[in-house]
DNA sequence: TCGCTTGATAGATAATTTCTATCAATCCGG
DNA sequence: CCGGATTGATAGAAATTATCTATCAAGCGA
């Protein structure tokens, strides 16, 4: 029954049979005669089908939400037992926005010092990719933005607010300034996330506001891309502060991260994790790390 | 999986192999096959075992645990899917302190006019059966006492306030009092519940408290035992006030029912129903009707 | 010690699941 | 309108799993 239900989850997600079969580990057979099987159980038809994938009935929609709880109330009774016996042990799924990234070390390595047997997978990925994965279980827990869009069923651990810095070589224009405002930002060319990010809309947002439209010379999906052009000096972004430091950006003197005022604009960024009760223990116990955390890294 | 967990709960509630076979309609090898398959996935022992069950590991109370909400979610997924195809339909199970018994009527003649592809069976229960068995998945909801013992993971909703009547002739002693006091009700021949009843208790302490033992001729744990002593107008009781009216029994002139007073005691009574969200349909429907029925019964 | 209760075990059988192979329907570009 | 590609359903065989009956061994109580 339960694997039937992980079927139906793998299913929602690739829109596929074909390949929910492969994610689940069985033929495409195997996975149509599964979801069958929950029809006939049911006496309901769950997907619509007509040659190809067409999306769920609103029947199917329900169990879809069923099937999502009871999958995942499966897997942490799993974790929970496993705990009891062996500590806390298995493979912890985290997502981050990417400008949150450099910030999942703050909870991985003291995470790591408390429960040595705990492992990481760590997700780069938008904010709306992480509510839905959380969603569809795939990732265990998510660093992103907490005050924008609505988060729906997760629990929420805002950890430190996203402040934005202009970051440009110390000699170039504006380098030697105390603060500058977002108009005189927008008037520098800049490297930026793609717009798919909302670390982007952000800020593009704050930039239109002054009236001026901002040139965006060079955008990627990539930190690791932005990073590599910001560190030459020849160019500028903007970043939020945090990040800025933790990747040791001003460092060396060259670079400069300068407030950007008129708004000073602020985000609050959390871990968002599913809104279960009981969480699983590995969940629950990034949790609390967050919650420790947090203290430490309000400004 | 999800019947090896109903398995478990089976041999929870029936701490014994074959009866918990029995009741899952299979035999005992396979139940203790399905079992130990579970101990097997989890790596762990479950059961205590010497010749004989010795109650669960702490890993297995902690499945248990599991295994009541996961059982419970994939029924209210059934049922619920169900209800959006066919309407609401099905088998509702209650269970009623004695003293409550006849104010379910209140809930059960209302809900099958709206629903009336709806079949009940009520359970006569005390109210610590009625919370274990709301807690074992064996009862869908009950109707008990709100404000003593503690309640546990349960939505409540109020429905009366339980006050109680001396219930005698109206020739006999006491028969032409407007209002008594329990200390003159402690003096008079009683017949009452048994003591596993709550309602028992709670008036064998009130007549306690008067200083007086009480008098209690005859018990019984069945409401009909003492509903056709009382009717005979020779014998006395204490009964709630809603409960005398309801079963008729002043109606005659022969029997009156008097407030008792110093103190006028007044307890709760109202539906319980497991706090799982979303509730089944069926159970989400009684607590509808429970809700729609308080304000025309609060005093 | 004997008899009874309780749960485990063995072996046979039934049910189910899953696979490979193949098919039918649909879509899309020419 | 045709032909290749894609998608999901279907058949049939093989493997796995579940369940049953029958029996056994351990422990408990008289």
């Amino acid at each position: 029954m339960i694997d039937k239900l992980e079927f139906l989850l793998a299913l929602a997600r690739e829109k596929h049979f074909g390949r929910a079969a492969d994610a689940c580990g069985v033929t495409q057979p195997t996975l149509s005669a599964g979801v069958k099987q929950l029809e006939d159980t049911f006496g309901v038809l769950l997907v619509n089908r007509g040659s190809r994938f067409q999306g769920f009935t609103a029947e199917g929609e329900r169990v879809l939400d069923w099937a999502r709880r009871i999958v995942g109330d499966a897997r942490a009774m799993r974790e929970e037992v496993h705990a009891l016996r062996h500590g806390l042990a298995g493979r912890l799924r985290i997502a981050a926005i990417p400008t949150a990234l450099a910030m999942v070390e703050t909870l991985t390595t003291p995470y790591r010092a408390r429960h040595p047997n705990v492992q990481f997978t760590v997700y780069s990925r938008t904010s709306i990719e992480i509510l839905t994965e959380l969603e569809n279980l795939e990732i265990d827990a998510g660093l992103t933005y907490l005050d924008n869009e609505p988060l729906g069923r997760v629990t929420a651990v805002p950890l430190y607010n996203e402040r934005y810095r202009l970051l440009v070589a110390a000699d170039a224009p504006l380098g030697d300034r105390q603060s500058v405002t977002w108009r005189e930002a927008a008037q520098v060319p800049l490297c930026l996330l793609t717009p798919d990010m909302q670390n982007r809309r952000i800020i593009e947002q704050l930039l239109r506001d002054t009236g001026i439209a901002p040139n965006i010379t060079l955008e990627s999906d990539s930190m690791v891309l932005l990073y590599s052009h910001v560190r030459t000096g020849r160019w500028a972004s903007v970043m939020p502060a945090r990040l800025a430091t933790s990747l040791g950006l001003t460092e060396s003197n060259k670079l400069r991260a300068i407030p950007i005022v008129e708004p000073e604009a602020s985000h609050t960024i959390g871990l968002v994790a599913p809104a279960r009760e009981p969480m699983t223990p590995l969940t629950a116990a990034l949790v609390t790390e967050a919650r420790r955390a947090a203290p430490l890294l309000v400004d």
